[in-house]
DNA sequence: TCATTGATTTGCT
DNA sequence: GCAAATCAATGAT
């Protein structure tokens, strides 16, 4: 991939979608950032979905000095930190958000991308990216390919809202953190 | 100002 | 499988 793609994200249009519907569509997407003129890479194999109403969500509760950024528009980047690391997440649509998860590595990647925290590590993201935007950021989202089957189940290391299914992964990919997959996906 | 909690990771039993 | 690390955001006092 050479730099000239990095200029050509996702539209906003991609993301202006229900939550749900966008996790699954960033699977097979790639995100990219520049560093010091090298690009890192990686296709997204892993996302969950947080929502209107959900208790889980940050957004739940409203706005806050922490989470204002949930309530930008679509392609809105939200960083947040929880115990020594970071998490970033994709705004859909208002109060709405996808956390990105896990990517395989596919360019210029040190260390695991395996877990949220350890994604955002490889990919440098802390609290200064967020409220950037996936389109004209340093963080982009680019166009990819799409997976075979998804994946879908439980969302990982919460404590309220368990029983929801909003985590979506490409099933059978080895870059997926734990707990693996589920042994049936769901299109 | 104080106490609680956590969208994680790591290491040990 | 489980708990500790370790700290900022949040809500209560």
């Amino acid at each position: 991939m050479g730099p000239e793609e990095f200029d050509r994200p996702l539209p906003r249009s991609f993301f202006d979608r229900s939550t749900p519907i966008v996790a699954r569509a960033l699977l097979g997407q790639r995100v990219a950032r520049r560093v010091a003129g090298e690009l890192r890479v990686g296709r997204i194999v892993e996302t969950e979905a947080y929502v209107t109403g959900d208790p889980a969500s940050h957004a739940y509760r409203g706005p806050t000095p922490r989470n204002r950024s949930m309530f930008g528009p679509p392609g809105t980047l939200y960083v947040y930190r929880i115990h020594q690391v970071h998490c970033a997440n994709i705004v859909t649509r208002r109060g709405e958000a996808v956390l990105l998860r896990a990517v395989e590595p596919e360019q210029g990647i040190e260390g695991s991308t395996q877990g949220p925290g350890r994604l955002c590590r490889a990919f440098a993201l802390t609290r200064a990216e967020d409220g950037s935007d996936v389109r004209t950021g340093a963080f982009r989202v680019l166009p990819g390919g799409t997976v075979r089957t998804v994946a879908v189940g439980p969302r990982v290391g919460i404590s309220r809202a368990r029983a929801r299914r909003l985590r979506f992964a490409e099933a059978g990919n080895r870059w997926v953190s734990l707990p693996r997959p589920w042994p049936r996906s769901a299109d």
